[in-house]
DNA sequence: TTCATATTTGGCAAAATAGCCATGCTCTAT
DNA sequence: ATAGAGCATGGCTATTTTGCCAAATATGAA
């Protein structure tokens, strides 16, 4: 007999229900191409043509990432024509992204002193 | 009409590393285990035997986890005694999180209770 | 020392993910 | 109707992730 019932039964299901969508959403931000994409994205809608041609990755690939995305709710697609434009959905991710960049620029530079390079900043 | 080059070779290789490490990130807090852990950690530091009874998984499982997190620097940890403490490294969280949780649940209002699939039949 | 407690790690199997090719679908133009 | 462009999807394999048990490590107590 377990000592403790696991997680799902500990925690109300609303409160589940968000963490996972939660968590949703940073796994599909998890990726170095699915990053790139949705920051290209910050400057305005893009076909999915425009995102292969940043990624370099195969069609069916960027499509699937954008699949990811679109079901965690990051992106919003819209067909226009012949083509399949992808908006950002998700507002506050500048600040985020800007936090992150900061937060890890000087964890590298922290680092670099550690090590004792002579790291000039840029 | 040349096939480009791949996303590797057209980033700049400090853009690439930062790309890769906010990915990493992201990816550390896309499981909801995970992002359980990290969100009580908003309140304080925590041992690993809190954040397992937090979450009912198993010691190792658990261990793994903050290790992920510890690798990508969401967290940090540090020794007291027989303990060892978990702390948020990460700061600028609460805002994504908050933004996040406003976002999910205007999203489900939205969709009247469809979670996850919902892609809306045009 | 020996023992117990707290945490990590090795190793394994099941599940999920990534990426490619080929194919299918949906427009638009001819 | 046919062709072609732009995306998505089926199917496959290789890789990664997850989670459990068992074993190792470290620390403090008796």
């Amino acid at each position: 007999m377990a000592i403790l019932p696991n997680m799902k039964e500990l925690m109300a299901r609303p409160h589940r229900d968000l963490l996972a969508e939660q968590a949703k959403i940073f796994k599909a931000l998890g990726h170095p191409s699915r990053l790139l994409m949705v920051d290209a994205l910050r400057g305005g809608e893009k076909c999915v043509c425009d995102l292969q041609a940043l990624t370099g990755a195969d069609m069916s690939t960027v499509s699937r990432h954008l699949a990811v995305l679109r079901e965690a709710g990051v992106v919003r697609s819209e067909k226009h024509g012949t083509n399949i434009y992808y908006t950002l959905a998700l507002s506050c991710l500048d600040t985020f992204l800007q936090c992150t960049s900061t937060f890890i620029a000087a964890r590298i530079r922290e680092k670099a002193g550690l090590l004792g390079y002579g790291e000039q900043a840029s």
